[in-house]
RNA sequence: GCCCCCGUGGCGCAACGGAUAGCGCAACGGAUUUCUACUCCGUUGGUUGCAGGUUCGAAUCCUGCCGGGGGCGCCA
């Protein structure tokens, strides 16, 4: 029986306490009731607190009554249907409930038989989400700012994939503005042998752009400054394209739309979103600039969005850019910035209200806190200028793409991370995916061997009595609201958790209790029953890990 | 000065307002010649930064303080 089959046996109960006169809900019986999984053993399979939630508001006798008098009724309802072993009242009014064994082990053949569909949901079915994450300027490759959302990014996609939801991935290239000025005189800097200008990039990827762009146009210093920089610009710019995208396929992100910032300017988006907002009464010109009134909806103050000398300013991007998503029909669009861009959040919400929508649930603004990299125990230190820079690929180099996309991937997205390149590149249980990973590999050894001995799993829900049985098979049927709330809370990190957990009842299931037939022992429903148990336990590895984006090795 | 995030055993972290705050590592002591030992069991270790408040109930919500990280342009 899983957590939801409980909610709803509950819910059954209460409507048949109230069929019978033996309590009034005034405000009704609610859909489903909170079901969670007791922290201490001995109290039960599950407990509810309905009894402490509803105790306010449930009449007895016309009379209000306390969560514990309450508590008793709902037992003795519950105590006599289908699938309950027994009742126990605790506390200020907890309903700690068993579950008949039979109940129980039906879930690893339900679990086999959904195979990789197994965890979805319908939560966010009919939604149609826009994730934008990474976005990083296409003046140099991908470094360890956007690389924590790559990963989290893709994994909340994964998550909201699951749970039905319709998700489009996006990246936003800035390739417009001075920036880019930048970038192409550094290049032109480097191939005349001039200094690293003022404000400019250094670094080895600046040498190596600005060869090829060399190459592909030889004759590119013959021509003026300014004309030899225009073509540094687009042919070192495009160089950068393909780079950061070749980046992000070996790391296993797909995105669905390249949005570039140029086009908005270009296509016109810009002033249409701006007429839009002025229509609207929320801009005004002053000291010569076009002005956005974000402090009226929640900024700090108002942001500029034309400046004086008629330039576009970066948010007059940003406003075009979302208002082409909500034209492209996204209901919901998410934005995932590091800490350093949390100064964006207030005039992106403020925007967002000022086009007349909803900040917080058309526009939700997600913050990631940083990152930073150890090698033997030291920062690894980095600088832009003198072009010391981490990329994604020096880290998938060092422990490869399952181990950063884990680590990056199994912490809250509050919490700066420090990765340990030492302790990630190990095959040892104190690396967290390796922990898991091994589970999955272990797992399916035991299948191999078991389709060499020529035994094959069968459902005989009943036998599965022992206590390690039981925690494995409560976990299993636990997966479906970890992935539920990882989506409802935007955490990723929760299916990871939840991983590491499955992975240690694994082995303490699989210690006390042996699966195939030793020798030559008869083969009988036992090992049967188990195999299944361990089929399932092999099906919600390999899921929870392609949520993360992390792949589930059969040998390692 | 203002804004955002964080503060939980020695270390790294978890816990959608619920019961005796969990997990991994480290330390100590055991099991087991193993269906992948890269395993399992046990022990030690906490006033959840501090002080108030809300609640039947607070690590979690609110206020103030202390400590750490990040950010505050007519740059992009």
């Amino acid at each position: 029986m899983t957590p939801e089959q409980l909610s709803e046996t509950i819910v059954d109960a209460l409507e048949a306490l109230v069929a019978d006169g033996a309590i009034t809900l005034p405000d009704g019986v609610p859909t489903e009731v909170t079901v969670e999984r007791p922290r201490q053993k001995g109290h039960g399979d599950y407990a509810t607190n309905v009894a402490l939630q509803l105790a306010k508001r449930v009449l007895v006798d016309e009379q209000g009554t306390n969560p514990r008098a309450f508590a008793e009724l709902v037992a003795a309802q519950l105590t006599a249907s289908a699938g309950i072993a027994g009742v126990e009242i605790a506390g200020p009014g907890f309903l700690n409930i068993s579950v008949e064994a039979g109940a129980q082990g039906r879930v690893a053949a339900d679990v086999v038989a959904a195979g990789a569909a197994y965890g979805a949901s319908d939560a966010f079915a009919g939604e149609t989400i826009n994730l934008e994450f990474v976005s990083a300027n296409p003046t140099g490759p991908l470094h360890l700012g956007g690389v924590r959302w790559a990963a989290v990014g893709d994994a909340l996609g994964r998550i909201f994939e699951k749970t039905g939801a319709e998700v489009t991935r996006e990246y936003y290239f800035n390739d417009h503005g001075a920036q880019l000025d930048r970038f192409s005189s550094s290049l032109l800097a480097w191939a005349k042998d001039l200094p690293v200008p003022e404000d400019g990039y250094g670094g080895a990827y600046i040498e190596e752009i600005a060869r090829d762009v060399m190459a592909k146009e030889p004759d590119v210093l013959d021509l003026p400054d300014d004309e030899a920089q225009e073509v540094f610009r687009a042919v070192g710019v495009e160089l950068m394209f393909a780079e950061i995208k070749q980046s992000l396929h070996d790391f296993g992100v797909e995105f669905d739309v390249y949005f570039h910032e140029d086009n908005l300017h270009q296509s016109g988006a810009v002033q249409k979103a701006i007429d839009r907002l002025t229509a609207l009464g929320n801009t005004y010109t002053e000291d010569g600039a076009l002005w956005l009134r974000t402090e009226k909806y929640g900024d700090d103050k108002d942001r500029v969005i034309v400046r004086s000398n008629g330039a576009a300013a970066y948010l007059s991007g940003d406003l075009a850019y979302y208002l082409d998503k909500r034209e492209r029909g996204f209901d919901r669009c998410f934005i995932m910035l590091g800490a350093d861009h949390h100064g964006y959040v207030g005039r992106m919400n403020a925007m967002c209200a000022a086009f007349g929508d909803e900040p917080g649930k058309n526009l939700e603004i997600l913050i990631g806190q940083m990152v930073n990299l150890l090698r033997d125990g030291e920062p690894v230190r980095m600088s832009k200028r003198a072009g010391t820079v981490v990329t994604i690929d020096d880290l998938v180099e060092a422990i490869g793409v399952d181990a950063s996309r884990y680590a990056l991937a199994r912490y809250h997205s509050d919490s700066p991370i420090d990765i340990d390149l030492d302790l990630w590149a190990k095959a040892t249980n104190d690396n967290p995916v390796f922990t898991v990973q091994y589970a999955h590999a272990r797992v399916s050894s035991l299948m191999r061997n078991a389709a060499d001995l020529g035994v094959a799993a069968e459902s005989h829900p009943e036998l599965l009595t022992h206590e390690k049985e039981g925690d494995l098979l409560r976990a299993l049927a636990e997966f479906p609201r970890v992935i539920k709330a990882a989506a409802e809370l935007r955490e990723p990190h929760r299916v990871a958790r939840y991983l590491e957990d499955l992975a240690g009842t694994y082995h303490r299931f699989y210690d006390s209790c042996r699966v195939l037939p030793r020798g030559d022992e008869e083969t009988g429903d036992l090992h049967r029953a188990r195999l299944l148990l361990v089929d399932a336990t092999r099906v919600v590895l390999a899921n929870g890990l392609f949520l993360l984006g992390v792949s589930a090795p059969e040998r390692m």
